[in-house]
DNA sequence: CTCCAAAAAAATGAATGCAATTTTCCGCCG
DNA sequence: CGGCGGAAAATTGCATTCATTTTTTTGGAG
C-alpha cells in the first residue's frame, strides 16, 4: 500500500531539469526561520558560547533568539542527530562533551572524508581548480618560510576544502562540513607554533598532497589524506585529552 | 560570555566512568517516544511506503502513529538532516527523489566509509572478530557455490557489517548506517541473478578483501573496498537510473 | 551541623490553538 | 471546450497550554 506521489511534483522537480547544472546547495531546511534558527543555533554552541557539558536551557536560548520553545525544540533534536549535543530523557539537552576516544574516533573519521575526498578529486578535478590549488600551495608555502601561522592555517584549510569542492559530491561536502563542525568546538589548531617540527612534517606532507593530485593518483592521495590527518590529530590530541590507551604510532 | 554549565554535570555524565568499556549505543534520542517515532518513521519511509517524491502528510501520519503533530514534525526535521526527505517551505516534507547523480555520489560515500571502516579495522581487529569474518567469508563462497542468492547476500552483508563493527568507531558507524539507510530505498540488489559475471566477480573481490585484511593491510583493504563498492554501482546504477555521463571505468 | 524527606518551583514532553500560506475547487470568461 | 480568477478548504509554521518529570528548596529529625 504506497501512497502515491503527488500528480505534479512541480516543474523544477523533476530530474531532467538537474543534467546540466548540479542544482545550488539548497539546503532542504535552510530557510524559514527553523532553518534559520538551525543555523544561529548550531554556530551559537560551535563557537563554545556553551560549554561542553552545559546543559542546553530551552528558556534562557528562546528569549536569546526570540522565539518560542517549539521551533527551538525542533533545531535541538537536529543538533542531537548530527552528534552536537546529546538529549537525555526528560532531562534536557547538553553539549556534547568529547572524551578522547571521541575525539580520536571523530579525527579518523575526518581523515576517511578526507581520503575520500582526495581519491573523487584526482578523478573530477578541472585544471582550473587544480591550479587553484597550487596557487593555495604555494601561497601556504610562502606563509611557511616567513613563519606566518595565521597565513598558514588559512592557506591549509583553503586548500582541504578545494579538495571537497573538487570531488564534487553533494552528500560527502556535507558529511564533511558536518564532523568538520564538531571537531571545531575543540580548539585543535594554535598547537603548531608550539610544535615547530610537526609544522615542517606537515609541510612535507603537502608537498606529497599535490604531488599525488598532480599525477592523478587516487589511491596514493588517499592515503597520504589519511595519515596526513592522523598526524594532525597526534598534534592536537595530545593536549587536548590524553591519548587512548593504545596509540602507538604506526603510521609513516 | 559562556554560560557556565550546571555546576554537577551528575554522576554518571562523567567520561571518566566510560574508560573500562565503551558505553553501548545510548542513541542520544533513542528512547522517549520521539526516538521512538523517529525510528519507526524512518522505516516506514526506507521501507517504501511513501512514493518517492510523495508528499508527506502530517496530519495521516499523526493518524497512523496515534501522536500530536509536534513530535511528528520533529522527526521529520531530523530526517530531512539525514537527508531521507526535503523539506519545502511552508509546503510540506517530500520523500528525496534520488536522482542519477546523487545515488552516484551516495555510492562513493559508502565507499569512503567502506574504506575507512577498512583501514581502522586493519588496526584493531582482533583475531576472533577477524576468524568470525573468516567463517563468514567462507559460508558465503558456499552460498555461491550452490547459488543461493538470498544465503550469499545475507553473508555479504554482515561481512561488510562485521568490518565496519571491527573499526571500533563510533561515528563511522552512525554514518554508515545513516547513508546505508538513505540507499537502502532504492533497491540495488536482486540484480546479481541476472549479473551472472558480476557476481563472480564480487567473489574474487571478496577474496582480496579477506585477504588484506589478514594481511593488515589497511591501505590495500581500503582501496579494494572501495572499488569493491564502485563495481557494485555500476552493477545496480545501470538499471535503476542512467548512468552519469561520464562513468568511465577506470578502475581495477 | 549534617542528612534526609516532602513540598514547591522549574523544566521538559507533548497536545492543542491560531495566523498565514498554499492548495483545491468552482464559476466565469474567452 | 480550455484557460483563468477567486473563494473555500486544507495544510503548514509557530505560539501557547497542559500534564509529567525533574530539580530545588525548605523543614525537621538525628
Amino acid at each position: 500500500m504506497v501512497l502515491d506521489p503527488v500528480s505534479e511534483p512541480d516543474a523544477d522537480a523533476g530530474s531532467a531539469a538537474n543534467d546540466g547544472a548540479r542544482l545550488p546547495p539548497i539546503q532542504s531546511l535552510a530557510r524559514s526561520l527553523h532553518g534559520e534558527l538551525l543555523t544561529r543555533l548550531r554556530d551559537y554552541i560551535v563557537e563554545g558560547n556553551l560549554a561542553p557539558g552545559a546543559r542546553v536551557p530551552e528558556r534562557i536560548l528562546c528569549e536569546r533568539f526570540g522565539i518560542s520553545r517549539t521551533p527551538l525544540r525542533e533545531a535541538l533534536k537536529v543538533l542531537a542527530s548530527e552528534g552536537l549535543i546529546e538529549l537525555l530523557p526528560n532531562r534536557g539537552a547538553r553539549v556534547r562533551q568529547l572524551d578522547g576516544h571521541e575525539l580520536v574516533d571523530l579525527f579518523d573519521v575526518m581523515g576517511g572524508l578526507e581520503a575520500l575526498a582526495g581519491r573523487l578529486a584526482c578523478e573530477k578535478i578541472t585544471p582550473a581548480a587544480f591550479a587553484e590549488i597550487e596557487r593555495l600551495h604555494h601561497e601556504m608555502y610562502g606563509c611557511y618560510m616567513r613563519r606566518d601561522l595565521h597565513g598558514y592555517f588559512a592557506c591549509n584549510q583553503a586548500i582541504h576544502d578545494r579538495i571537497v569542492q573538487a570531488a564534487d559530491n553533494e552528500p560527502l561536502r556535507t558529511s564533511y562540513a558536518n564532523f568538520a563542525g564538531r571537531l571545531r568546538r575543540v580548539r585543535y589548531s594554535a598547537n603548531l607554533d608550539e610544535n615547530r617540527d610537526r609544522w615542517g612534517e606537515a609541510m612535507r606532507e603537502h608537498e606529497e598532497i599535490l604531488d599525488a593530485l598532480r599525477r592523478r593518483a587516487g589511491n596514493d592521495l588517499s592515503d597520504i589524506l589519511f595519515r596526513h590527518l592522523r598526524n594532525k590529530r597526534r598534534a592536537a590530541a595530545g593536549r587536548e585529552t590524553a591519548p587512548p590507551p593504545d596509540t602507538e604510532d604506526t603510521a609513516s
